[in-house]
DNA sequence: AAGTGGTCTAGACCACATT
DNA sequence: ATGTGGTCTAGACCACTTT
């Protein structure tokens, strides 16, 4: 019989989804598999090992394999309906992230010249002296989104965006008191694999996408004052936009 | 020395990065790895299938193992900046989709109780009875999207909506010669491994994400009026949503 | 016919966690 | 000390594509 693996994992994943398996619950180990099976023990890794490429489980060496949880943080690209107006519908998703507070660590502040496509996000000449300011925010002590910033050097270069602190209110902030408020943005996003050094930063397990945004933030006058590259650990993220027709 | 699977992978990447092979190109097989890197078959295939897993590069059995590529369908979630307006930013990533048009199959529709998310995102008592309607879109006959819609019945069970032709300007001119026009949209959206019906509903390439996108429209006195599921080849799509503060 | 990826077996060693 | 996942080898068979 071939295809083993992959009927093994089958067989799993309907368990699973049955509710045999709950979130966060043991999943039957390789050398039981093995037995219950028949198989080799590399075909009882290879299944549970496309269980966790699915994202459904995750290993812990040692101990075993596990369920996985899904446990949302719920980012708002924009609010322009109140509460009010949206109470009709409700998320689909389970709401959290209530009252889990976001760090943010690891700040890095340079001054270099911006790459092609920086360039062109900002309307800048290629090589343009741009101020770039990186940063890993956590939630629950967990790695869970990078973000650098890029912003015009002369715009900013005397400002507090070009020090770690940007000051109370951030870098919009500073921007506004430069006279260059953003006031429209626009984000582009796409879900992809990470490669490995990505999954190291973001201390992903496998089996989870990121999601890459790319945000352009523009003056009244459509000038556009920031690029920021955001990477988001997909597994732990919910977007909503929402908009008008 | 052990990791060797992954050692490989690793310069194998490093050497898709730096251009050695470019999207498209044929990237060393199993046999030949197994030569220079003097390693086991199954080794040899694990490399690979890590590439894959990433979704750097895609199997052809009895042909070979390539670069994969990339070449993104610009989905706009809003358009509230004219082009002229936006002029100054340029897509991060190449624009393309100018000229690939868009076919909708495989459409149908019927009408059953609501499940309880659905109920919930519609503001509908659970069981409420929903027009459900279904489809896929492919892009240069290939499948890029799949999508369910939720309508409650007794708005549009009369219409064109419960037909499988929903007529000139789709369910939403439907809606508004019901006196239901939505105005007001919000998306919800995720990014995750696709589970095996998933990827065979969307042909996917293993290691190619998916997005969930829930999308809520609302009438101009806030009341839902549809409830759209899709679910995105991620590798075939870039979002774009703009807003103002 | 030859070459390719896909998968499986049976046995081995390792690092780690739990008992 | 035992059990767990992680990885590797060496050899085998299959289905498929290419020549």
């Amino acid at each position: 019989m071939p295809e083993t693996a992959r009927q093994i994992a089958d067989d799993l994943r309907a368990r699973i989804s049955s509710g045999e398996f709950r979130p966060g619950a043991r999943l039957p180990g390789e050398p039981t598999l093995v037995q219950q099976y028949g198989v080799a023990k590399m075909t009882a890794s290879n299944a549970l090992k496309l269980l966790i490429t699915e994202g459904l489980a995750y290993a812990r060496p040692g101990s075993g394999t596990y369920v996985r949880e899904f446990q949302p943080i719920h980012r708002v690209g924009n609010e322009r309906l109140s509460s009010a107006r949206w109470s009709s519908g409700e998320s689909v998703w389970a709401a959290e992230t209530a009252g889990r507070p976001v760090e943010v660590r690891d700040i890095e502040v340079s001054e270099s010249r911006a790459p092609r496509w920086v360039a062109r996000g900002l309307a800048l000449s290629s090589d343009a002296p741009v101020i770039v300011r990186s940063r890993r925010y956590f939630v629950d002590g967990e790695p869970v989104q990078l973000a650098t910033s890029y912003f015009p050097a002369d715009l900013v270069r005397e400002t507090c965006i070009a020090q770690p602190d940007s000051g109370p209110g951030g870098a919009y902030a500073r921007l506004a008191e430069a006279g260059a408020a953003p006031v429209d943005f626009t984000e582009e996003l796409r879900a992809r694999m990470p490669s490995p050094e990505e999954a190291e930063q973001l201390a992903l397990p496998s089996g989870t996408p990121v999601i890459e945004i790319y945000r352009t933030a523009l003056t009244s006058d459509h000038r556009p004052v920031e690029l920021n590259r955001m990477l988001l650990n997909a597994g732990a993220y919910v977007l909503r936009y929402n908009f008008g027709s």
